[in-house]
DNA sequence: TTGAAAGCGCTAACAA
DNA sequence: TTGTTAGCGCTTTCAA
């Protein structure tokens, strides 16, 4: 059998209640008596048991994350703020792969309240009614990290996709071009695929570019759909002369098709990319590309939890994170004033 | 309040025993008490307390997961692996991230225990006896994973790392080469990083070619060590004329290093990296990498465990996964018979 | 096939 | 400052 509090009341000569006491910190013990129980704790080797101080508690220290996929690089860095911050305020988190399939989604969610987490941090494509309904049964706060859901009730820390997406175009067209070639992610999610389109063909709308409709290629977010869209877009009689890809994979992707074609970055085409991962530079040219804060969206995320936790008052429920355009060697070197 | 066990069997006119069987599946149970208790479950949106059923059974289907850093794309893709199995065994993980620094992980492996897992997957560099201490007052199975201790006493799931750098140290002898550069990690690490070493080291001396001082450059796993020990290596008078680094990033860095100095790939230099992680396609001309099987470690080390949990027979305790060289742009192609 | 009841190891009033 | 005691919500004998 395992050492319990029992066993160290004994041991200690006191009360079960005064060895809690002592494991958690209470001030009104006296010294010595403090002094004999963590001397009967250290000769007993004695370990809390979480889960019995849990279930009396109502507290367990613990945070439940769901996340599409932990294996990108996208995701992983945003778990890493997330874990680093719950750790700076001694929470453990239970992790989940959802691969974005809703049913298992909803699936994890229920698990995890079922396993009494005291919140809940929640990365996805969409929030369904179906998801809205098993978070309002939830008693925890629920925070949706660079997620968003349309009607804009559940607490979120992003940033402005469209913004962003907006920038990035309007920044190329600034340059001169008119034909950029868009690299999306998949469309079904609305309010990242989506939003990202709606910006960049504002930015053409506002310079009174028209949309072509061939210039927008759907990718999967993974290098080779950025080879195969770019060499799509290379095939047009009216190429484009710049592209703008959702994320770094496929702008790397982008980058190395136009070079296969032996066009040369960034005279003959200028690309941008999204997230400003390590892989920017690790590829010749390097490569130009939106910084989306995600380590930081994973932080402010999990700060943002524990206040909700420890009932403070939040002013910001729902976060925007800033987002800015990292110049590498992909396109050219702004205009200098002399 | 919550919804408990013994609101549902009120609702249900049962005792909570037996509405304990229903959640649980256990079948002596008449059907149509089974259905009359599910009924008041559904009714009242019933949701079993898993910390007090932990308490109760003594089993927490929870494991932990200790990583050096989960935004390495080698341990996010391993502890993929690890989350999958898990989940197709009805366990969830928490993952903790212990930066390699050993306070950090002996205090995570105690929080850990203190929060019940039924089992433990530990990744780190190196095994000390403070490490063993820790191990040895838990109660519930420890795996190391991509890790090993010395006396190799605990169960783990490894690559064999003097196997895999003597194998790609002999392929490039095989082509000729004598001048051999090898862009380490930190030589602390006694089990893979030194080992890695000594493999290639015993295929030198194999060959009878001796070996070079001045061609261990020792790297940090990063893009730009690998472009800084190349760097140094193009610098020698007697200049390697292949490169060994010690995983993908570090050889991306020796690729682009060897480019910038109008170095030809693979015909003035030969390059090979460790891990073939998906950065091997990314890059120009593309990379000859050891496979490593990072998500098989995972997903192998959870099943191992599970097994251990489930207290089955394992014959194997430590377990070597195979490796092998995939061979892509960045070396020249085999010869081929006729 | 079902129910009664004794814990699991701890916290948190409350009393002293 | 310390102790007593009643739960927290469930599982698991044991008996019926």
């Amino acid at each position: 059998m395992n050492i319990t509090i029992y066993d160290v009341a004994r041991e200690a000569g006191v009360s079960m209640a005064t060895v809690s006491r002592v494991v958690n910190g209470n001030p009104n013990v006296k010294p010595a008596t403090r002094k004999k129980v963590m001397e009967a704790i250290k000769r007993l080797g004695y370990r809390p048991n979480a889960v019995a101080r849990g279930l009396a508690s109502k507290r367990t220290t613990t945070v439940g994350v769901i996340i599409p996929d932990i294996s990108s690089l996208f995701y992983a860095e945003l778990a890493r703020g997330i874990e680093d911050i719950a750790n700076m305020y001694k929470y453990n988190i239970i992790l989940c792969n959802s691969d974005q399939r809703i049913d298992k989604e909803i699936h994890l969610v229920n698990t995890l309240l079922e396993k009494q987490v005291d919140g809940l941090l929640f990365m996805g494509s969409q929030i369904t009614d179906e998801h809205k309904d098993v978070f309002t049964t939830a008693s925890v706060p629920i925070i949706l990290s660079a997620t968003r859901d349309s009607e804009g009730e559940l607490p979120s820390v992003n940033i402005d996709y469209f913004q962003a997406s907006f920038d990035a175009t309007v920044s190329l067209i600034e340059r001169g071009h008119t034909k950029i070639g868009f690299i999306s992610g998949p469309l079904e999610d609305p309010l990242i695929g989506q939003s990202r389109l709606e910006g960049y063909k504002k930015a053409l709308r506002d310079a009174g570019i028209e949309f072509v409709d061939e210039y927008l290629q759907i990718g999967n977010y993974r290098y080779q759909s950025g080879l195969d869209a770019t060499a799509q877009l290379l095939k047009l009689a009216e190429r484009p002369t710049a592209i703008l890809a959702m994320n770094d994979e496929m702008a790397v992707g982008a980058i190395h098709s136009c070079q296969d074609n032996g066009l040369e970055i960034p005279n003959d085409m200028e690309v941008i990319g999204f997230d400003s991962t390590r892989l920017c530079a690790m590829v010749r040219p390097t490569l130009t590309s939106v910084v989306q804060p995600m380590y930081d969206i994973g932080a402010v995320s999990m700060r943002l939890l524990t206040k909700y936790m420890n009932k403070e008052k939040v002013e910001e429920h729902k976060v925007i994170l800033p987002h800015r355009i990292e110049q590498r060697q992909s396109t050219k070197p702004d205009d200098v004033d002399v």
